[in-house]
Order: C-alpha cells, then sequence, then structure tokens
DNA sequence: CGTAAGATTGAGTCCCTTCAAAGCAAGTGG
DNA sequence: CCACTTGCTTTGAAGGGACTCAATCTTACG
C-alpha cells in the first residue's frame, strides 16, 4: 500500500496515514510553509520545484511512485510540489514518524538510504545544469526516465512524457522552445521518434547514451 | 577532534580512525572507486567534483570544516574529492562505521539530518545553476560564503575565496572570464571590494543578497 | 467540428563563451 | 634586492547557442 514502508511496522502508523489522490495541477506542498506532513507517492508524477521572486522557476525533479516528498525537510518546505498527473499518495505526521522512528531505528537506515539516492541524483543533475548543451540535456532526460520506468518494471522503450514542454524546460534549465528543437534534433538524427508529444520511441539507446555524455 | 562525533561514541572507532593531512591539490577519492571511507573534513578547504569524458567539470560543493564526503556513498564514489588549501582529515573505514550504526543508532539519525542539509544545498544549486544571472551566480555565491564562515564562527565579512577563479566558474557553471567580468560587475556597483584575488569586502550585504534572488 | 491550450518553427537578439592579449602576483635565481 | 619566470586573473573582440518575440501548427477536448 504505501510503498517502501512494510506492513508490521505500518501499523503503528495506520490512524494517522491518509491516503490522498490529487488531481493534475493539484497542490501538494508549497515552499515555506511548515512542513507538518511527509509524503509517500504511491502512483502518478509529481513536480518538485523552486521559484524566484520574479517568476523564474527550476524544477528540482520528477517524483514517481515509491518517491518521497519531504525527506529532506526540515522546519519548513524548501520546495512547492504540485501534481502532474492524477496521483495517489500517502501522508504521514512527522511528528507520528519521529515516533516510528524511536521504535525502528532501522526505518533510519533506510531513509538515509533514499536520502543518499536522492543526493546522487541531485549531483548528476548539477551536472547536467552546469555543464551539458541542450541536446545532451534532453538525451539524459529521455535515458534517465527510461531507466526509472524500467526499474519500477514498466517498459521502458516508449517513453512516456507526462509533462508539459515547459515543465522540462523546468527541470533543464531550457526554455520550451529550445526543448522543442532539441526534440527536433534528436528526431533528426533517427535517435527518436515521437509517437505522440507524450511518448518517445527510442530508436537507438546506444547512440542516445553516448550523447548524454557529449559523444558528439 | 572529529567534528560531529561525540567522544564516548568516538573511542569504538578510535583505533580505526585515521587522521590525515593533504596539501592543495591533492587527491581524496576518485570518482567510480570502490567507497571504502568516508571522511570528515577537520579544516580546510576541499572541493568535490564530477566530470564528463570530455573534460567539462562540475564542481560540486566546497567542503569545510565538520563537513562529510561520502555521506551519500553507495558502492562506489559518485564523484571525486581534491584539497583546494592544506587540508586536514578524518577518515572512517566505511564498515566499522556501520558497526557504529548498530550500537548507536542515534548517529544515523545525525547523518540523516545532515543528508538533508546537504540535499536542500544541492536543490539551492540547481536553482542557480538552472536560472540565474552570472551576476545573480557570483552574489549568490559570495552570501552562501559569508554566511557558513559566521556558523562556523569565522569572520564573516571579508569573504575568503581560497580557491581559483576555474573553480569558482565550474561550481557556478561559467567559464573564468565571465566570472572575473561578474566580480568587475559588482565592483562597479560598489558592492563589493577585492582586497586581494582571494579576499572580498562586502560593501552592500543587503544589496547583494537581493541580487542573490534577481532583485536587480 | 470548433476552440483553446500546448507544441513547433522562424527571425533576430543577447548573454555567455571562445580565442587572444595584456596585467599582476608570487616565487626563483642571479 | 631585483630582473625573470610562471601561472593566474583581468580585459578585449568576435562568435555562437540559447533566449525572446511572434506566427503557425497540432493536439486535446468540449
Amino acid at each position: 500500500m504505501c510503498a517502501g514502508v512494510p506492513d508490521s511496522e505500518l501499523m503503528v502508523l495506520e490512524r494517522a496515514v491518509t491516503d490522498l489522490h490529487i488531481d493534475p495541477r493539484g497542490t501538494i506542498v508549497d515552499e515555506g510553509e511548515p512542513a507538518q506532513h511527509m509524503f509517500n507517492v504511491t502512483a502518478g508524477t509529481v513536480k518538485v520545484y523552486k521559484l524566484l521572486p520574479d517568476g523564474r522557476r527550476q524544477i528540482i525533479g520528477f517524483l514517481m511512485a515509491g518517491d518521497f516528498i519531504g525527506l529532506a525537510v526540515r522546519q519548513s518546505y524548501a520546495y512547492s510540489a504540485e501534481a502532474v498527473t492524477p496521483v495517489r499518495l500517502c501522508r504521514f505526521p512527522r511528528k507520528k514518524l519521529e515516533e516510528l522512528f524511536e521504535r525502528y531505528p532501522s526505518m533510519e537506515k533506510r531513509l538515509l538510504g533514499l536520502a543518499a539516492n536522492e543526493l546522487a541524483v541531485a549531483q548528476d543533475l548539477m551536472l547536467l545544469l552546469g555543464r551539458k548543451t541542450a541536446k545532451e540535456r534532453l538525451a539524459t532526460f529521455l535515458i534517465m526516465l527510461s531507466d526509472r520506468a524500467r526499474r519500477l518494471g514498466m517498459p521502458s522503450n516508449p517513453v512516456s512524457l507526462p509533462m508539459s514542454r515547459t515543465d522540462i524546460a523546468d527541470y533543464l534549465g531550457l526554455t520550451t522552445e529550445t526543448v522543442s528543437r532539441a526534440f527536433t534534433q534528436l528526431k533528426n538524427l533517427k535517435l527518436i521518434r515521437l509517437d505522440t508529444t507524450s511518448q518517445a520511441q527510442i530508436l537507438d539507446v546506444e547512440a542516445l547514451r553516448d550523447l548524454t555524455e557529449g559523444g558528439s
């Protein structure tokens, strides 16, 4: 039910856990608000982002089944989160969660592992944002989604792109126009084919993966 | 001695801990190598970075006293680390550390907190790399160093810049030339003054902090 | 279908990069 | 003690990749 939390331990939480359904564009958390809950995505796609006062936006990550929102949380949320598709969530009150930690210290070890993963992903994204070209960024993004789908036991090849071009742009540090042009470039190179706007067929995984690291 | 680890717990490790001194440009860990150790910086500045095959580099962070290298580690290091200044380190074998976790589960909570911090810093850097201008990036960098110095109980105003312009560029996702020009811009705006290449006086903290978020 | 929102394409501009040269600071040897 | 060297920083000029602005096209949905 709530991925990553064994049933036996979940029992303790059962009364405190809420099962939420959020529609696309629905807000899950707002940057700056007191962080009272932690969420676990059980279905759908969530975007997590930060804003500058003038509206510039950087999407920090797209979360899918099994991912946590509010893992790295302190007093208040450091980012906002919004549903991209219809989303199902488990919501835990943080206080209850801390009680749970007292009783099952092994949970902290698991959370530490998750945090380590997130950190590694974040560092890869920094390399992308700081040093990759638009084409390389999009190639990396597609490979990333493909790999993640496989890890979740879903088909890895027609890559599903539930988010808009604007969202992709805000994740890759580009504009929608540049993202669109990069799609066209990859199409012209015969590396991908767009079945629909939101579904990309990878035609040459190897070449695409090379592009990811600059293999011209 | 080893910041962040209480003496009582440290006793258990004492035979396994090594006190290291590394000269500037000395390598601490190499990306891809098996992650056998975890390090705690006790003095000096360390840069942590990732490379692309063609040599493009992104510095993930500058670590100072109290910071950990290898916190987010899995099988092998996901990045390289190198001394910027003369550095003092505590080195823990990871195996011993895990034994310690068995005995003192509270240590995991502390590490989780540290990881949460790192994650928040990483997310701020993503916003910087994806969405800020060169001037804003440098302003953010200076404020960041100033705030960190204060947290470490050191003077926060003449900001110490032990790293080269190239290192700053590779951290901010820019070139050395652009970093240099951004310094000149901030000087012309009377927001900072460069006492020496490696020491910047902040003349107007408020204005600099505004620039950080686009308050042109 | 008809409409609106999103995606793509085009043209021109700008900020950062690239390439190149000059300036500066620190260390060495005469 | 100072010319000389060497490496880093700063400045300059030209170029390019991504951005901006704008129009067209496509898709989704009532």
